[in-house]
DNA sequence: ACCTGAACACCGTTCAAGT
DNA sequence: ACCTGAACACCGTTCAAGT
């Protein structure tokens, strides 16, 4: 608070300012005037600092999803490795205060998080490009899942209640059920990965 | 063209005219003003029809999202029909021109589109709580592997190019790579439920 | 009743002074 | 150079006449 004066404005201290009102006052809050207007200036030296808005918000989900997972995966097999990376992601995601962010999240973070978990499968015997596909595979399916998780229960909490269809609605889900929903995803897709690879048969002497 | 006049204005005209606008201009053009301006009306007739922006949207999305898949699957082993529902449901999801409008699709749209495949694992032997499970698990796969696959390529199609990771970027990809991509993850999602399924084994004497 | 023009309270972005 | 106030071209939505 030493500095009342508008002149030295950073870039990063745009980026905290809208990830406050983010966090404050939701999504649509976030507009040029109303970041500069809680920075004490006017908008105009947001443009020098963060280009317009559209990269603002870019520069804003960058810095929500960087280091997106634990650089480390520890030496378990790799299927207990993809489970753990995708269930990091997937907290890692939902914690992000609106999902049209997640949708804006750029190529380079995506590629930032697959590392781990492309070394653990590189470790368990898939070759470079094979373990690049089931990193992708995995990735798209969380980040998927998320957005239409998020819609699916904000829809819940918004007003037309439906009068419960008999047999189950298939859409009209809670928290448990979208939780697992996840488990029994991830699960078939390890299976699958499993199937599809040639196992280290080595280990059992055959 | 008979009508010029302005005061037999239905509900269905704001719908029509705003889905052109959608088509012609993109997501952004579709204002309650450029809709009004289009059918020759001032902005405040629309609010008795469509109620606000946001249920206009609503309109929009069931439109462009009723009937979703054929209702009929035809008879076959209840595998290839949650194949089939997937890939009619995939293509029907890419053909709406703006993913954003995939999101607000309201409950009843996919409570509708599911009633085939349910019907269809109903006959391969599956409880209804078993199907609507299955079905849920399917349909998020989908709907969340649109979402992605459009911002995936769209941020491939906006400026700055990434230098070629070596071993493939994790998430630069083409449409041929989503398409496997999307056959990949419903090949997995069929094998696990056909291994949870309890299969018909008297077909087989058992 | 139901329309229109005008208004209100916002946007993103840029221009023309000001220091 | 780099800020601010004002402006421009839009929004969604509502109010106050008008017919």
């Amino acid at each position: 608070m030493i500095s009342l004066a508008a002149a030295d404005l950073e870039a990063d201290d745009v980026v905290r300012a809208a990830i406050e009102l983010l966090n404050e006052e939701g999504f649509d809050a976030v507009s040029m005037r109303r970041v500069a207007a809680r920075l004490g200036v006017s908008p105009v030296p947001l443009y020098s600092r963060v280009g317009n808005k559209d990269d603002l918000l870019d520069a804003v989900a960058d810095r929500l999803l960087a280091d997106l997972v634990p650089a480390e995966l520890g030496h378990a097999h790799w299927a207990d490795c993809v489970g753990q990376w995708a269930r990091a992601l997937h907290e890692r995601l939902r914690s992000v205060p609106d999902s049209r962010l997640v949708l804006r999240t750029r190529r380079w973070a995506f590629v930032d998080a697959s590392r781990p978990l492309i070394d653990a499968l590189r470790a368990g015997g898939f070759t470079e490009p094979e373990a690049v596909r089931a990193c992708r595979l995995v990735m798209w399916s969380v980040i998927g899942f998320v957005t239409v998780e998020s819609a699916s229960l904000a829809e819940r909490r918004g007003g037309h209640r439906s009068p419960s269809v008999p047999g189950g609605d298939p859409a009209g889900v809670d928290q448990a059920d979208a939780d697992a929903l996840f488990e029994q995803q991830l699960r078939y897709l390890i299976a699958g990965l499993t199937a599809d690879h040639p196992t280290d048969l080595s280990k059992f002497g055959i």
